[in-house]
DNA sequence: AGCACGCCGACT
DNA sequence: GTCGGCGTGCTC
């Protein structure tokens, strides 16, 4: 390990870092070149010339005359312009200097950026503090932020800031203590000394500690060299937050189907520019090992590659392929990754030395200053769209960045979004399928369970022949593993008395009986009651009835059918949080359970090769909204759940979905494994009712303190549409969360049908109904994912 | 009087 | 987004 901390390539690029720097000191000279960072060649060009500054003079409150620089700065404002500030004498940035400002009464980190300042009341106008000592972010990354903001409608400043988490990795990491072989001889060779010399003469430079350890001695043994003169101390830089990638290490083992897809995403990264790719696959036909050929041909061209994950799938199984294949682990990025160790990551991926993260949907937004690959996996998975603060989905985002640093990106899944795949179909994206012709040998038998005519007993939810079903399972001492997609033990509680119902005294929803904490929790909220004895309307005592199931009235149902299985419920509100899981994850994989019960979570990517038997409770749950991705969701989801079924050699393995309408598209498509046609009907369905990826959508979040500031500016922003025949604006219509932790809300849907600009379309309307003074607040969400 | 809390505007 | 100023209303 210490052996890497004098790499070559990483000193020459921090020397050539504050060789930039330093020639870029400039003051008074209006005009500079921009440096072309990394790989100049495949890179856009930047205009060789820009302006970076305007000189102004003003007149301070003395009267006297005096010129000042000023430069555009984002700052974590909701503001739509950069705010201008004065160079102090003797400093330099350029556009992309990470700087410290005051900012009202605190310093806050901005961004210097593009183009040229606005003119400022002078009295207004203040001084950078400092700036950081950091690589500045570079030409694609500002005009992705740019980018984003504007295609989201979101403040620059607050885009900029998600590229700007990690505060304290603004400045340089300090150097450590090292030591290095001198030519001086030690005067007596001991056995000691002579292993440590050995063991030195591998690596140029040593940790004093790392060096002991490694040769197997104490310190002392060390410090008596040291002593000596045989070792001399030297500064060396920071370890490295993670190894360098060999991308020879674990080659794979691919068939004929799975070197050949390899070879087409390998040669989307040999060529310099934007592509964009969907790798479809179903589950177990080697995706992963498959864009891992992408990446390592990224990496090989000394691009940083980036790859994208659900947040819940960045499972310890997918560090672990990554680790076989380039024998070491990526550096990760999610919201599990402590502080100090994120501030690591920034700082290294921004100095280039970091070359390959696996990270969340935030991720997307770290200061690469070379990147040459994005992967998203599972492309079609819900989690890619962040719902609060900046609304964005980090998958198109993806391709944006992409396009705008052209280089290739690949989207990877079984089950591809309608948006993705129409994309392919039509050619803007390259296609490239895994038949998965051994993974599909293995594919589980699926079949519906009509409710209607197998029923469950009264107050049960598992019918009887999946009940059958997984007597016979685990009977063989094989696994049974029951999805349902609802956490707790019931979504309802009433009184049988007076027919009370128990709802969120913020939201307008149900309180979901959670049994094991004892409490009834509001699912939106996030309120939460101890689980009352007595009907508070009536009074009555003992009479109120659960109804409906989840995930735990499903496992109590087990143990009383079941009492000798040995039953795991898993659910991503169970005590002992990620790692608990983790483990629990494991303990199935290694066959310590016979019967799983798990809310989706147990859909990602784990293996569980003696899971033969899966059952779907309630499949139908996600179809009853009215929300136009309902049927693709639950496809994905369904197709992703019983796929955890049929990966064990030889094994027969069954999957039985329970539903209520059998005859639906979702479960015919699931039953017979003819996605191809669920797809056709889909895109059709969207083509004819223009709804995304032919139509756009756009919501507009009103909320208020009270409910009639909120409608009025709701009916306000209605009446304010600029009247436009091909865009309708829908509502005011309540959301389920019509009141949201006090404060009442609903949205207005905007629908546009193909090609219209509904960006445009979006601001003028805000502009003829500006936001009224009080409490009323307004979010735009260019791409909302759901009508609810 | 003293302070907790909520609202509201400014922030270059 | 975050802070301070200011008004309201409650408590020692």
């Amino acid at each position: 390990m210490p052996g890497g901390l004098a790499d070559h390539r990483i000193s020459r690029q921090l020397r050539r870092g504050a060789a930039l720097r330093a020639q870029l000191s400039f003051r008074g000279a209006f005009h500079l070149h921009r440096l072309a960072r990394g790989r100049s060649d495949s890179k856009p060009r930047t205009p060789p010339t820009q302006v970076l500054t305007t000189g102004r003079s003003h007149l301070n409150q003395t009267g006297q005359l005096f010129a000042t620089t000023t430069v555009p700065v984002l700052v974590p404002l909701p503001g739509n312009r950069p705010y201008s500030y004065a160079v102090p004498d003797g400093m330099s940035v350029q556009p992309g200097s990470i700087v410290q400002v005051p900012l009202g009464p605190r310093q806050v980190a901005g961004v210097v950026w593009d183009g040229v300042t606005d003119d400022v009341d002078p009295r207004k106008l203040r001084s950078i503090t400092k700036v950081f000592d950091c690589p500045p972010l570079d030409h694609t990354m500002r005009r992705f932020i740019d980018w984003v903001a504007d295609y989201t409608l979101s403040p620059p400043g607050l885009v900029a800031r998600m590229a700007l988490r990690a505060p304290a990795a603004f400045d340089p990491e300090p150097w450590i203590d090292g030591i290095a072989l001198t030519d001086t001889t030690p005067s007596r060779l001991t056995e000691a000394r002579e292993r440590v010399l050995a063991t030195a003469a591998e690596a140029p430079t040593w940790a004093r500690l790392g060096l002991a350890h490694a040769a197997g001695v104490t310190p002392s043994v060390v410090d008596g060299l040291i002593k000596q003169g045989v070792f001399e101390r030297v500064r060396l830089p920071p370890p490295p937050a993670v190894a360098e990638p060999d991308t020879s290490y674990g080659r794979a083992n691919l068939n004929e189907d799975q070197r050949a897809a390899a070879n087409a995403l390998a040669a989307t990264v040999a060529v310099d520019g934007f592509t964009a790719t969907l790798l479809e696959g179903v589950t177990g036909s080697g995706k992963t090992e498959v864009y891992f050929e992408a990446v390592a041909a990224a990496l090989e061209k000394g691009r940083q590659v980036l790859i994208l994950l659900p947040e819940i799938a960045l499972t310890q199984s997918f560090i672990d392929r990554f680790h076989a294949r380039f024998g070491s682990p990526p550096a990760e990025w999610h919201s599990d990754v402590p502080p100090r160790q994120r501030e690591k990551v920034w700082r290294q991926i921004a100095e280039g030395r970091v070359r390959i993260v696996a990270g969340a949907r935030s991720a997307l937004f770290l200061p690469f200053n070379d990147l040459g690959l994005i992967i998203v996996d599972e492309e079609h998975d819900p989690a890619y769209k962040q719902e609060d603060r900046t609304f964005y989905h980090a998958r198109d985002m993806a391709v944006v960045r992409a396009s705008i640093g052209a280089f290739p990106i690949i989207l990877a899944s079984a089950t591809p979004s309608v948006e993705t795949r129409v994309n392919a179909a039509s050619g803007r994206y390259g296609h490239v399928r895994l038949t998965g012709r051994f993974a599909e040998a293995a594919m589980p038998d699926l079949s519906l369970i009509d409710m209607r005519s197998a029923p469950p007993a009264r107050g049960r939810f598992v019918s009887p022949v999946l009940a059958t079903a997984i007597a016979e399972t685990v009977a063989k001492g094989e696994q049974a593993l029951l999805f349902l997609n609802r956490r707790g033990y019931a979504p309802l509680t009433l009184c049988r008395v007076c027919g009370h119902r128990f709802q969120c005294l913020d939201c307008s929803t149900w309180l979901v009986d959670h049994r094991l904490r004892g409490q009834l929790q509001c699912h939106h909220c996030g309120f939460a009651v101890p689980r009352p004895e007595a009907c508070p309307e009536c009074g009555t005592l003992d009479h109120l009835v659960a109804c409906g199931p989840g995930v735990e009235r499903i496992a109590e149902e087990m143990l009383t059918d079941f009492p000798d299985a040995r039953t795991i419920l898993l659910s991503s509100d169970l005590p002992g949080g990620a790692r608990r899981l983790r483990r629990e994850l494991d303990a199935i994989a290694d066959g310590e359970a016979d019967i799983v019960i798990g809310t989706q979570l147990v859909a990602k990517g784990h293996h569980f090769p003696m899971m033969t038997l899966v059952g779907a409770i309630d499949a139908d749950l996600g179809l009853a909204n009215g929300d136009p991705r309902a049927a693709e969701r639950t496809f994905q989801l369904l197709h992703q759940v019983t796929g955890r079924a049929g990966r064990s050699g030889g094994r027969a393995s069954r999957g039985m979905i329970q539903t209520w309408q059998p005859e639906h598209p979702v479960m015919q498509a699931i039953a017979s494994g003819d996605a191809k046609r669920f797809y056709e009907r889909e895109v059709n369905e969207r083509e004819r009712t223009s709804l995304p990826p032919f139509g756009r959508l756009a919501s507009i979040i009103v909320s208020a303190n009270s409910r009639r500031e909120a409608e009025e500016y709701g009916r306000e922003l209605r009446r304010a549409a600029p009247q436009d025949a091909a865009i309708e604006v829908l509502g005011p219509a309540e959301a389920p969360l019509a009141l949201l932790r006090g404060r009442h809300r609903f949205r207005l849907l905007v629908h546009a049908p193909r090609k219209a600009h509904i960006q445009g379309f979006l601001r003028a309307l805000i502009a003829a109904a500006p936001r009224p003074r009080g409490s009323v607040q307004m979010q735009v969400d260019v791409d909302p994912q759901s009508f609810l």
